[in-house]
DNA sequence: CTCCGCCGAGTGATCCGATGAACATTCAGA
DNA sequence: TCTGAATGTTCATCGGATCACTCGGCGGAG
């Protein structure tokens, strides 16, 4: 085309010329309509939209979010298609996408290709997926302030867990017990730890709390902690705080159980904290 | 321009042309080269982009991700543009838009329009900050669960407080609790309310626990739940406990502070329960 | 009649180019 | 020296095109 156009005078520049004119005209045309409309006809949906508070995308996030929380859009619930939904709300297909994107990140949204939109069921585990990036990328005193949280909720989650374990459970717990106790392989202690706390959480019978902590418990920030802490000859005393732990699961003592919890979690706080002062 | 290249033949086209040349020989080389190195050099980076795990979107929020965690990118600092950005993941400029845009929102990443994409401050506030969905979307027994574990949270973010508290932190929590007392209009009491819990989960010092409790008591979150709450004549009871909170803080006693907290927490959770069995 | 594979419509995924808007920098003039 | 306008850089938004995937219908084989 390009060619084409050096060689000599033809009639596709005036094409172009006269394309993109009506492209403006029609833009300009556009616009104004939405303008319009804005001014009286759609009240209820203009105390949404009038102030442009933020990005468009953030305002179609926000309505997004609206149809769930109203109940239009039900979990597992399918949505109009993105392009359908890109002209119900008003913005381009390009700002819905990220829209969408933004809310399937949060787990609240997944996009399944080649069918369709589709609301999660809502599980605490779906929308605290994305939580793990906190642990991720905190760094320094966060991490201090990380692991008291989790020492708070992992005692709390031991002590439910002392009072509400049923028989699969603990013998979940105690498989990774044991195979803890059997392996010297960093990889797999690790593995198996944090497989061992799961199942506690999870046997407290509170998935949100469970949920938060996996996500307080990442894969990268247990890595980064412990690699340093398990220099120090720490395994065997972990092991020690594990099988303290699990002896007050299996007394069903929740009092215990909490104390064993925040005993173990507060050790490597402790020892995060010193190390620290230290490195400051 | 238009306009000009239609009066004659210049120079601009055959620059343009040469540039469209240039920049797609650079492109196709970029792409040969990235799928030859795939092969063998660059072993490391291989695992990660060979396999393409999931979309291309996914991976590059990852790597940006990764970027951070690595220490390529700290706090503040400002990100390449996001054409020079999007060529070095070797993804497409949307695709870019995308992942920063999930970033963005998951507050790791900050785009000044204009200036630039910046790395925020990486404290838990800003990466808490879209927590409150868990809180806006979750209904029926999850919110329970929600409550269950604000009275963790918020029973021990009391019992730190009342060790920590100084006078200006106390004299701000004075002030919400007497502008409760003082008023009957139901939005403003909600507003000082959580302004008082926001205000002793300040006071705790940890700043991660308290931007968990402030996703934990979003708006919405509370005008839901506590819409039926008060109209049972619940609000003397709030001041009451309120009152107790207060006091223990004033006496400088955790364990007094705690319990005055949960009891708190506590009976919203009881009352949302049996509402739950009765509808149910 | 039933089962299986092919194929086309529908839909999300990705890319591209263009235009507008907000901010930063530079430079001329008072 | 200070101010403000011109200029450049960068993100924000848009709409179109193309690819990849899924699903349901149709026709042929058994």
């Amino acid at each position: 085309m390009f060619i084409g156009s050096l060689g000599g005078v033809n009639g596709s520049e005036v094409l172009i010329f006269v394309m993109a004119l009506v492209i403006g005209l029609i833009t300009l045309v556009v616009r104004l309509g939405r303008k319009g409309l804005g001014g009286a006809a759609v009240e209820d949906l203009d105390v949404r939209t009038a102030p442009p508070k933020g990005t468009v995308t953030q305002r179609a996030i926000d309505q997004i979010k609206a149809m769930i929380a109203d109940g239009l859009l039900g979990p597992g619930q399918r949505l109009p298609t993105e392009r359908d939904l890109a002209v119900q709300l008003g913005v381009s297909r390009s700002s819905m996408r990220e829209a969408v994107r933004a809310l399937t990140f949060m787990g609240v949204l997944e996009a399944r290709h080649g069918s369709g939109v589709y609301v999660t069921q809502l599980a605490a585990g779906d929308l605290l997926e994305s939580f793990g990036v906190v642990a991720d990328l905190s760094r320094g005193p966060q991490m201090v302030e990380l692991l008291e949280l989790r020492k708070v909720l992992e005692s709390t989650a031991a002590a439910l867990a002392a009072a509400r374990i049923d028989a699969d459970q603990l013998a979940e717990v105690e498989r990774h017990l044991r195979a803890m106790d059997t392996t010297d392989d960093t990889e797999e202690i690790l593995a198996h730890d944090v497989a061992f706390h799961r199942a506690i959480n999870e046997a407290a019978g509170n998935d949100t709390m469970a949920a938060v902590l996996e996500g307080l418990s990442s894969r990268t920030f247990h890595t980064r902690v412990w690699r340093g802490y398990q220099e120090e000859g720490a395994i065997e005393r972990t092991r020690r705080e594990h099988a303290r732990i699990h002896r007050a699961l299996v007394a069903r003592d929740p009092e215990a159980a909490r104390v064993a919890a925040a005993v173990h979690v507060g050790e490597v706080e402790q020892w995060l904290r010193e190390r620290l002062a230290e490195g400051a």
